[in-house]
DNA sequence: GACTGAGTAGACCTGTCTGTCTAGTATGGG
DNA sequence: CCCATACTAGACAGACAGGTCTACTCAGTC
């Protein structure tokens, strides 16, 4: 038997250089415009190892894209298992949002980025789609436990602002963003389990 | 003495058809996707007269995104006009936003994808950037007149809403999110007019 | 009737795109 | 030693990109 991908010591299987390159590449530049022949330059590898692996630039693209989904998923829950409270749980998002915005050259929400460059019923459509479902499931399922009356309403309105953060941080180039994120979200939190009408028309 | 434009009546300008192309194709399929042949063809339209009108493709792009902004501003205008008091028409920013949501095949801010696809430094971000002033001082003005004590920091956080509402209406295809959108402003307006420190921490 | 400005039609140039194909190399298990 | 596996190097094909250029038409003006 023979290990697929050599994660551990000695260099990095073609896959994982194709990958890599393509997270760099493909988020940076974009994905249209980015090449094949940059891709396997930057990867360090030849033509053939890349359609062997993926079969076509449509597939290398979708790998690229559940590699990120992945990525930011962990830094999410990294930081919603930070806190106990159910309250500060759903707030963490928010920050785990900022680890993402803090990170060196961040240029906004890659399925955003890839899903602008998209045809309708593409891949990426549906790998976007994927991701947003996550997202929602998570923030309605920590408004639930946080005992909010109405969880999805309060979940639909937080990625609302979960995705104008995104947005508001790469296009003011301003990390700090998603603390003010948070703070909104706290707003809408104490909003929400607070008995309704307090609120003028 | 001529006109430019042939605005009223008669057979439209090269320039006209051209913008009306671009707007049409650059919107729906992405920036880069949209071969120049494909804009003249659409447009009906002889490629010399693209490159005599706007000399270059980037530039057709500007031209395009100016006028998208335009547009923009003027939808969002009219809803503000349709109210008298402050507080509404700080609201009807958001009603405005859902006006350009129910359009059909509503794809998303233009800017945002034409964004995606962007170069840093490129044209398409002078665009985007003067877009974005537009809208952050639109909301600090409105929040300034609605006796908010603190204009800017409101307006940031409506901003952050805005830039929501347009990724959301994207993503989940659902025009509706704007009266959510709206709600949400509401909310912020209320925490933002009434005493601090009612808010938990 | 000559001239000008705006536009048309389409060949053409150069470069790049995705994808295929051939030929060869290094390595490790049986 | 053999042979499969994983990979490299690079030529090549066919499509298409943005942009230039020539030659032509047509409407209105002096």
């Amino acid at each position: 038997m023979m290990a697929i991908e050599e994660t551990s010591g000695g260099r990095p299987s073609a896959r994982e250089r194709l990958l890599a390159a393509a997270n760099e590449l493909f988020y940076n530049e974009g994905v249209h415009t980015v090449g094949i022949d940059r891709i396997i330059e930057h990867a360090g590898v030849a033509k053939a190892s890349l359609y062997n692996t993926f079969g076509s630039k449509d597939e290398l693209v979708r790998a690229y894209l559940e590699a990120r989904q992945a990525n930011v998923e962990q830094r999410i829950m990294q930081a919603v298992e930070r806190y106990d409270t159910p309250r500060e749980r759903l707030l963490a998002v928010f920050e785990g949002q900022g680890d993402l915005f803090a990170q060196p050259d961040y240029r906004g929400c890659a399925f955003v980025r890839a899903s602008a460059e998209s045809q309708p019923g593409d891949l990426t459509e549906q790998a976007s789609d994927a991701y947003r479902g996550w997202v929602r499931a998570l923030l309605t399922e920590l408004a639930s436990q946080a005992g909010v009356p109405e969880p999805e309403n309060l979940a639909r309105q937080l990625h609302l602002l979960y995705d104008g953060s995104g947005q508001s941080a790469r296009m003011d180039h301003d990390p700090g963003v998603a603390a003010h994120a948070r703070e909104v979200a706290a707003i809408l939190l104490d909003a929400a389990t607070r008995p309704a009408g307090l609120a003028s028309r």
